[in-house]
RNA sequence: GCCCCCGUAGCUCAGGGGAUAGAGCACCGCCCUCCGGAGGCGGUGGCGUAGGUUCGAAUCCUACCGGGGGCACCA
């Protein structure tokens, strides 16, 4: 019996009860169910229903829990129904019926833990959109991981999720970076507020590369800048799909405004009078709709505002079916949500479709102490650096495996010295030594069985139920967006299996005969691999074979 | 001044109102006659402060203290 069937039968039980005693079942709350105890001593599940309902049927939390504990312990399945404190419910489960949960796993296979409430739901996932002007770093790479995550996640729960990254390949930074491109062409120190670091006298002389005459050319920040730019197009790319993350739009600033997409837009607002005019300059009438204040649009210059590309790279999005539009940000860029949902809120469209995750930034620590990166003084730190010094694995698993709400840090020397300590090595081995078992299984023509009560060994009970969660743990982890949830599943589960491992053999010693014991060990084996599985590739981690 | 995030074990971090707050690393002590010791078992050690809501608060609310990041006609 799987942790949602039990809670539907705890449910209906408790529906059962009320109604008998000419209460009003209403009063059950729908955000209840059924919990694993911390204590052991406490049940296999427990359940607060009772004290949730009490006050609304009007009984006392322990008269309801006696009622509905007898109640329950009249179903199949429930071994035990006991009151506990102010109105617990701890139940245990027969163990045939706990054992359902191997069997579901095995019929799932790679899509255990999948499930549906976001079927119908059509996602735009952006995230990364890190400015062409140089290689990822931290940063970015954070977000690389986490977001990929996320799309899997949501995929998972039945979402149609389209990763996206946005290419900011216009405007003042790109021109820097054109100047700066052109500084090294020529030889000349880096220009104020350019770009210094190695990669650019690198691009620079490729650009020459393909373009000799680029530096004499009256054409020649332009090639410079196609040039440039489509270099670090590819480099941004070459490294996200090394990483394991791999986007299915590129979706490029300077195709809005080549388009008219921009300029309809602004025409659009200007026909809804959601802008005004002053100063020289076009403004949002942002405040109006939840933003600290307004926001320039057309500049008194004449050209578009940054925000311009955003309105009508939104209107694109919408025109493309999302109805939801996600967005990753960085904390340096947490005052962008106010103006995204007002821009939403302006073009008449609900702001909720519009969703802003802030994540945290990532510092670069040395000995204990922050470091600070900087271009110029050559320590910036790279997706490519990361991954050289400990892996795509292990650099995968750590930035997914904390909330993007807690700071990061990285400690890049700690990491390379002691990339063992990393907790994806403890999942990948539990993963690992499963595939072992299945080889010397195999060996021994050793098939997984089906009588699942005869596992009641405590750490047998343990590892059933942990496997039980993870429909659970992946449904909140799309909700909350927050994947890290499962990653500390995965250790959790990969601590059930080493536990249970110690203590229960699998395969028989010697020449012992085979019983249905051993089979059915085995079949839960299959299982737990099969969930380490599920989850690592949620992760885009790998699951070794070997290590 | 205003806005966002954070403050939990020596360190890095989990804990979306539940019972005795967890993991990894670090430190101390144990466990290999056979399935992978990258493992298991035991020990040391913690919710920034003060109020509030609740049967129940690390979790929700308020204030304060401490840290990080924002508050452009830059992107």
């Amino acid at each position: 019996m799987t942790p949602a069937l039990l809670a539907d039968l705890v449910r209906a039980a408790a529906s059962d009860v009320l109604a008998r005693r000419g209460l009003d079942a209403a009063a059950l709350p729908q955000d209840m169910g059924v919990e694993r105890p911390r204590n052991p001593e406490h049940g296999d599940y427990a359940t607060n229903i009772a004290l949730r309902a009490a006050k609304k049927a009007g009984v006392a939390p322990r008269e309801l829990a006696t009622w509905l504990a007898d109640e329950l312990a009249t179903r199949d399945g429930i071994a035990s129904a006991e009151i506990a404190g102010p109105g617990f419910i701890n139940l245990r489960l027969a163990a045939d019926a706990q054992g359902g949960i191997v069997a579901d796993i095995l019929a799932t296979g790679a899509a255990f833990g999948n499930g549906d409430e976001y079927a119908g739901r059509n996602v735009n996932l952006e995230f990364v959109s890190a400015n062409p002007t140089g290689p990822l770093h931290l940063g970015g790479t954070r977000w690389a991981a986490t977001g990929d995550a996320l799309g899997r996640v949501l995929s998972a729960r039945g979402a149609k999720v389209t990763r996206e990254y946005y290419f900011n390949d216009t405007g003042g930074q790109i021109t820097r970076f054109v100047r700066s491109l052109v500084a090294a062409a020529e030889g000349e120190p880096v220009p104020e507020d350019g770009y210094g670091g190695d990669y650019i006298a690198e691009i620079a002389a490729q650009v020459l590369a393909v373009e000799p005459g680029a530096l004499t050319s009256p054409e020649r920040d332009e090639i410079f800048r196609r040039v440039g730019v489509g270099l670090m197009f590819d480099e941004i790319k070459a490294d996200l799909h090394a990483f394991g993350t791999d986007f299915d739009v590129w979706f490029h600033e300077q195709s809005l405004h080549d388009s008219g997409a921009v300029e309809a837009a602004v025409e659009r607002l200007k026909a809804s009078n959601n802008l005004y005019f002053a100063d020289g300059a076009w403004w949002l009438r942002s405040s109006e709709f939840g933003d600290d204040k307004d926001r320039p649009v057309i500049k008194s210059d004449g050209q578009p505002a940054y925000i311009a590309g955003d309105i009508a790279y939104f209107l694109d999005k919408r025109a493309r079916g999302f109805d939801l539009c996600i967005y990753m940000l960085g904390a340096d860029h947490h005052g962008y949500t106010g103006r995204l949902k007002a821009a939403a809120a302006a073009l008449g469209d609900d702001p909720a479709v519009v969703e802003v995750l802030i994540g945290q930034l990532v510092n670069l620590v040395a000995d204990g102490k922050p470091v600070r990166m900087s271009k110029r003084a050559g320590n910036v730190v790279t997706m490519e650096d990361l991954v050289d010094a400990v892996g795509v694995d292990a650099a995968r698993y750590s930035l997914i495996r904390s909330s993007v709400d807690s700071p990061l840090d990285v400690d890049l020397d700690l990491l390379t010295r002691r990339s063992n300590d990393n907790p994806v090595f403890y999942v990948q081995y539990a993963h690992a030594r499963l595939a072992s078992l299945a080889r010397n299984a195999a060996d021994l023509g050793l098939t997984p069985g089906r009588e699942f009560g005869l596992l009641v060994h405590p750490r047998e009970g343990d590892l059933i139920r942990t496997l039980g969660e993870f429909p659970a743990v992946v449904a909140s982890a799309a909700e909350l967006r927050e994947p890290h949830r499962v990653a500390r599943y995965l250790e959790t589960l990969a601590s059930a299996y080493h536990k249970f491992y110690d203590a229960c053999r699998v395969l028989p010693m010697g020449d012992e005969a085979v019983t249905e014991l051993h089979r059915a060990r085995l079949a839960l084996c299959v299982a737990a691999r099969q969930v380490l599985a599920n989850g690592l590739a949620m992760l885009g981690v790998s699951a070794p074979e070997r290590m």
